[in-house]
DNA sequence: TTAGATACAGAAAACGTTTTCGAAAGTATT
DNA sequence: AATACTTTCGAAAACGTTTTCTGTATCTAA
């Protein structure tokens, strides 16, 4: 069974296929009758525009492109689910490719959605991404939304996590918890959101007139459960004292946890522990894990309204415009006890 | 700054578009010195086919769709990583789409794949899909290859985990370790992967002459950690025996886990647990579960290999074929006492 | 009645490729 | 020298739309 033509349509009315093209996208130089008889045949004979044909004509492609660094990290995960909705919504295809942390990589993939003719692009860059010369080029062909992973220095719209505000959040909970000594496990150097995370933790620690504590900011690469684990188990080799844990991930304030108990130190009763993203694990965990809520899928959907709004009306004058989610504490076993 | 196109090559040259096609796609008629010729000031200007032209004109798109039920899943979230992967080395674009367990979803996105011209589709049906009309149609088509959630009922490829190998081999472990008395917390009665981690729970039982008892095989409908934890707890409340729980996923053992914390009886030593696929959460939990591990990424590889296959291949009587991928069990905390 | 407007429909071009077919020129064979 | 074959290339059609432009018929207003 082959797939409906404008052809066939018009020869089953006698018409010409601009007559049908036109009363499908409802051009206004169509008469009602024709009009109403072309519908109800394009109805039931299920007809759908080549979407190669239809591309090419009028270069558009509803689609959009989605690169983000690594699907297995489920925040990403999220992300996307949030995305893939709101495109379903507005009626745009995902085309889907992962960076995979490497700058390479994103620089390829990016060319490759380029070529690709999508309509838009929605971007997570990468952390090592320093150089972002191809985002920018990238954004003088299509709009481009960046979101999650961005870089300040490029002019476009940016949607993030208010991560200052849910750091701060976090930390003054311990704060008010009672908690003077806070250590705060932080990612990379030049990580947008770590830097944005450790900045809330200073403030929390400046509003209340706590002195910070070199010792305890700690720098992990990696952001892993092991790196976490071990900078803790090294704060404890060292015999530093500390009351309380911010990590900047869950993942690290979950190898915190497995630090903490291998050296039998309660928790919440001598060292509070907080994480960052309120992931599956956070649950699961003994004790439940407080964790920092990101919302994620309003991100995605978020970052598919932006840019489809640039879709549909192109500026030349670029105003870049930082859109800042607010997190919400969710607080659990590890920093409240009930006594 | 426009994208190259045929026509630019050709006028630098002196020679038509038909020629520059053909140097570009490696036909023989054209000497090797415009070849050469072509191909580098091809290479200098970037040129790529666009997409849409060469897409109507040769009704290929280079792009597969991908249909998952949920990317929140991490199994889902994994076997599209292996997707990713796989495509990308064979130069297709991915379209992805969740069907979100819902069956109207699927057939509807069924038909936007179909109606966006991919070349090959890749789906992980519902459990609820009872009626697979919508997927044998689509596969008239064109190439459909079904992956994880399965349907024997269609005569396609399907790749799959060998659930019921994997389920002898977690029961026997437990046999192995003295258990005789386990329970099976079991999924939807008409799931395919549901049907076969039974089957092979009782492959087990049969295999050491162990009586099956029907009280210890639990069915829940939705495999969740709550469902997991009520369906034991309510085994605890009947006072029914057992020293060993087999959870058909890892959420269900989660849940068996938490019942039996919180009823004091403790992991390993009184039961055993153990659970399905592996995933993040099996590390995270103490005592570390058990678990047994899908290769999901070697299943959305193959599962676009034998894809791709069909799209070079096309073939007119379709032989159902369907490849089961090896499991391998996880020996953790939950189920391995040293002593 | 006529001039001008309006409503409706089709012809044709265009989007950027690929591919078929034939032409031209060169080479080999008789 | 005539024939046949090979090599190299281009003209043109085709893929299925959308859109502009033009034309005709009908309608309105004077």
């Amino acid at each position: 069974m082959k797939k409906t033509k404008l052809i066939d349509i018009a020869k089953i009315h006698g018409v010409s296929t601009s007559t049908v093209s036109k009363a499908i996208n409802g051009h206004s130089d169509v008469s009602a009758a024709t009009r109403t008889a072309i519908l109800e045949t394009s109805k039931k004979l299920h007809y759908v525009a080549n979407i190669h044909a239809k591309g090419l004509r009028t270069q558009k492609s509803s689609t959009i492109g989605v690169i983000i660094p690594n699907i297995l990290l489920s925040f990403n995960a999220t992300i996307l689910k949030g995305i893939l909705d709101s495109a379903k919504e507005f009626g745009y295809r995902v085309l889907l490719s992962e960076s995979e942390h490497y700058f390479e990589n994103e620089k390829e993939t990016l060319q490759k959605m380029i070529d690709s003719n999508v309509d838009g692009l929605l971007i997570s860059i990468n952390k090592e991404s320093k150089n972002i010369d191809h985002i920018i080029k990238a954004s003088e062909h299509l709009p481009v939304v960046l979101f999650d992973k961005i870089s300040e220095k490029v002019p476009l719209t940016n949607i993030i996590v208010d991560d200052q505000q849910g750091a701060f959040n976090a930390v003054e909970h311990l704060i008010l918890q009672g908690r003077k000594e806070i250590v705060c496990i932080c990612g990379a150097k030049n990580s947008y959101s770590s830097e944005h995370r450790l900045n809330g933790y200073l403030e929390a620690l400046e509003k209340y007139k706590i002195p910070i504590n070199s010792e305890l900011i700690l720098e992990s690469e990696q952001v892993t459960i092991s790196q976490g684990e071990l900078a803790i188990q090294r704060l404890l080799y060292k015999a530093t004292k500390f009351d309380a844990v911010f990590g900047i991930t869950d993942n690290v304030a979950i190898g915190a946890i497995k630090a903490l108990q291998k050296n039998k130190i309660s928790i919440p009763e001598k060292v509070s522990v907080i994480g960052f993203s309120d992931s599956d694990k956070a649950t699961i965990i003994v004790p439940n894990l407080t964790s920092v809520a990101q919302p994620g899928a309003s991100m995605g959907r978020l970052a598919v309204r932006y840019l489809i709004d640039e879709i549909n009306n192109p500026i030349n004058v670029r105003t870049p415009k930082t859109i800042e989610l607010k997190t919400v504490l969710k607080i659990r076993e590890s920093s409240f006890s009930s006594i």
